[in-house]
DNA sequence: CTATTTGCAAATGGTTTGCGTTAGC
DNA sequence: GCTAACGCAAACCATTTGCAAATAG
């Protein structure tokens, strides 16, 4: 089974990357991996800071460039955060988020009765259409049970 | 009416600032007119080019600080968009965004629907939540006729 | 009159790019 | 072997910050 999951991984990994006419390096393959096993959100210095201990040459702007790769491939999801930082998101089956205003922490929501609501009439006056996502603004429990004045 | 309109706006906009404890000054009124008057979601360059004209002293920091100080104060909002650059709306009314993936564009969609369409129950888990919007992305109308390749 | 705000200019920090070397196909 | 990708370092650019002068209350 893990053996099974791994090889799902790269194989569809060297597929999409094909599609875009990328090739499959270690480099990728190990940021995807690191960017799929995370429960969070990382950002680039996220992946950089956790895989450079097992990659010692690894360099800040493959990471960089690699996400924009693997993004341009659609393996993955940028995800615009409050702090200015560009964090990305493996997973992408249908599904929301909660973005904490104080820590800026990013968590998933999954909503299927939203999935099934039907859109608004007038979004074909705008455009088309691609995906469509909740963003729910709030303070996370943890930020929360800290005192509301705390940090400013 | 319009000078009805100008009063409420001053008015509106000094209770605010005072709530912050803030002072009431020339940038911040005509920095917060323009945002107020534009139908998009200008940046603080779109702000600083569009003012500079009638206030030649004009800083960028200035507009900077001041949408900093418009959205502590609860009388602007902060749009995190897709090309990094953030930009501000002064519309507070409940809305939602259709986002452009290839200029970036930012348009306002009502949809009452939604809003009175009953939230996930798990969100308390997560913690507090405040405010709740959909984001639609997808290629605006004016890019989607000028070809899916022109632009790479 | 006093504290805040502005404008200037320099610093910051995340992200991008040019270029010689390395590695995938 | 040819081309794409990497690593390095420098560039880039939106945003932030320190400080002296100006201004709101």
């Amino acid at each position: 089974m893990e053996q099974g999951s791994e090889e799902g991984v790269l194989k569809a990994l060297r597929t999409a990357l094909a599609g875009g006419g990328f090739r499959l390096t270690q480099q990728r393959l190990s940021i995807y991996k690191a960017l799929e096993s995370s429960g969070s959100h990382p950002s680039c210095e996220d992946l950089f800071r956790k895989l450079r201990t097992s990659m010692p040459s690894l360099s800040m702007d493959t990471v960089y460039r690699t996400v924009g790769t693997l993004e341009q491939s659609g393996m993955i999801r940028k995800i615009v955060s409050m702090d200015g930082v560009q964090r990305y998101d493996a997973n992408l089956s249908n599904h929301h988020h909660f973005v904490c205003e104080r820590c800026f922490g990013v968590w998933d929501i999954d909503w299927e009765a939203f999935d099934l609501f039907p859109l608004p009439e007038d979004l074909s006056a705008l455009g088309t259409m691609r995906t469509c996502q909740v963003e729910f603004k709030g303070i996370c429990l943890k930020c929360g049970s800290l005192g509301s004045g705390s940090w400013g």
